[in-house]
DNA sequence: CTGAAAGCGCTTACAG
DNA sequence: CTGAAAGCGCTTACAG
């Protein structure tokens, strides 16, 4: 098999019209075309399709993108921060996965921006300079522009993991509600009373929602709300340890905590042990996400399973369907959560 | 804050230079130069710097790739496939973390490439279509054109994880060979003889290095190679289910496997308990790469550490600085791994 | 059924 | 010190 090249430049249309011996809009037409090409004749076509496979033609997408086409990619952009964890950033890991193969479904490739949003004089360029068709952003904040001004230059998007309000951008994300409600009430009806909940970001809708359902939960059983059990924080490991222990050192520590997260209810975990207790024999945890290595930890952890590599392709299809100008849905997809009960929680002991 | 735009569209050079009362090319040459712009007066260049800024000015990527300029962004290409594992797969999570943010550094985005390598036919147009400046492989197989194509192509590469005979296109992986070794000797200095190995993929050089390096660890200590001993099979978890079942079955089984990676080492844990085995004190186990859930795991194991996100990085810097002409460097960058004992590991037992 | 021409938004010689 | 022109490789009216 011979290698069919000229040089190291890649063979343009204008090689294989030359070659062909046609014109270019024609070996347009014929090769990438939008225009039907059926009023090409049949030995015409053949002739470029023959000429094409000798130069082993392949469009180019940057000319293609700058006379108006679409180039197929799709732009992922986190809100907040990329998340950068040595790795341990599963929820990120695991939706980005999803996007990338929702995307690969009709051939769209993914492209990661490096930097986060920022503001709109800083961030707003490289979303529409060409590179991409449209975007998807992650754990977009109550506070930040981002979606906002996504509306304003009528740039495609779709959040990821966040409900901002009045944005008429679509949401695909977890049923928070759903989900907090399911982890409160198992606690609830293991007999605990004492239950505290480590939210996430208050500026994250994802942390606001589970808290909301939380309070929600304990109100339905009966259960008093003490502000002093749930202490507002962040996501991060460091927060949901800190504010354990802080737990802990209650008059009346809880029987049992409601993680915001994975991370956050390893976090616990390990803070709980930090004080000579146990889990879940003095202390019951549940998580939220369903990571994979909550099945592996020690104690298996009791969670919220969200699918988050379902909802990473829901995602991009969502994405790639608005982008076909088949029109942007109301309101949100909202994907059911699970309850898996593993071995940190425990009935509430006696005394 | 007025937010300054004409429809939609995003302003142009043309724009800019219109409202400056200026030449197009003095735009160019002021706001995105590659020519020294010192040769503008100082009043042309305020007058051009306002334009742009009250017109939310930003170069268009697309049409500047089509004129000569780089894209600024990364390619990352997987060989094999692109693993999908419902979040399992930290290997490429890590490595692919580190990647973007090594881009990062320099300003560039990565992009995805939601297609493995298949052939040069099918594979090779989105690498050379404009859209990025060089690409990330991971992953590549010794009987893969990948790597080759790249080469004949010109397309500035870097190998990610694999070392292929022959190839000039530089590579970034962790130290297999001394990886290897260390956890070989750790068995044996446990006092186990018979040590058995699970290895990846023998395509990958990754899988065969490791091999080998346990053989010859083994053969240092004087202890007889075995065969039986080193069942061929892939990286998946179901091979290293099944294989150490086999291990488990045989006449004379081992009391300790070395497993190819830490994927492979929690199969491995999970058939010697389905046997009613445990670990370490029926049989030790060590793996490799410490993945984020091998610190967790129960009971924690005992691994060979890459900094894969520290790889990863490494592998875009050198990719940037082979794109910014400083040349391609010779041979290899091989990082040092680390061995983290943990609990899956103990002396030989007595019997 | 087929092709010449303009245009997408830049960059880069080249000419003043 | 500054600008007109050609060109990157496509697509898309438009004209034959």
């Amino acid at each position: 098999m011979t290698i069919a090249r000229s040089g190291n430049k890649a063979a343009s249309l204008q090689d294989v019209a030359s070659r062909a011996k046609i014109g270019l809009s024609t070996a347009s037409t014929v090769l990438n075309g939008a225009r039907s090409n059926t009023r090409v004749s049949e030995a015409t076509r053949q002739r470029i399709f023959e000429a094409a496979r000798e130069l082993r033609y392949h469009p180019n997408a940057v000319a293609r993108a700058l006379a108006g086409r679409p180039t197929k990619t799709l732009g992922v952009l986190f809100a907040l921060r990329r998340p950068t964890s040595g790795g341990r950033n599963a929820f990120a890991s695991a939706v980005i996965e999803g996007i990338v193969d929702g995307a690969a479904l009709d051939g769209y490739n993914t492209t990661l921006f490096a930097d986060p949003w920022k503001d709109i004089t800083s961030s707003i360029g490289p979303l529409r300079d060409g590179r991409i068709d449209g975007v998807i952003v992650i754990g977009a904040t109550e506070d930040s522009d981002v979606l906002s001004t996504l509306s304003d230059f009528s740039i495609p998007a779709v959040s990821l993991s966040a409900t901002i309000a009045d944005s008429t951008i679509p949401v695909v994300d977890v049923d928070n509600e759903v989900g907090a409600r399911l982890a409160t009430e198992h606690l609830i009806n293991m007999g605990h009373r004492r239950i505290a909940h480590l939210p996430g970001d208050s500026r994250l809708s994802n942390a606001t929602v589970r808290r909301s359902a939380y309070s929600a939960s304990l109100e339905n059983a009966g259960i008093a709300y003490r502000p002093d059990y749930v202490p507002a924080g962040t996501y991060e490991e460091s927060s949901g340890f800190t504010r354990t222990l802080a737990l802990l050192d209650l008059p009346e520590p809880p029987t049992a905590i409601f993680a915001g997260s994975d991370d956050l209810a390893i976090a616990a975990i390990q803070a709980v042990r930090s004080r000579s207790l146990r889990v879940p024999s003095d202390v019951s945890i549940v998580g939220f996400d369903d990571i994979p290595m909550s099945k592996y930890f020690d104690p298996p952890l009791t969670t919220v399973q969200q699918r988050l590599s379902d909802i990473g392709i829901a995602a991009s299809r969502l994405l790639i369907r608005i982008l076909s100008g088949e029109g942007i849905p109301e309101g949100s997809l909202l994907f059911e959560p699970t309850l898996i009960v593993r071995n940190s929680t425990a009935r509430v002991s006696q005394g």
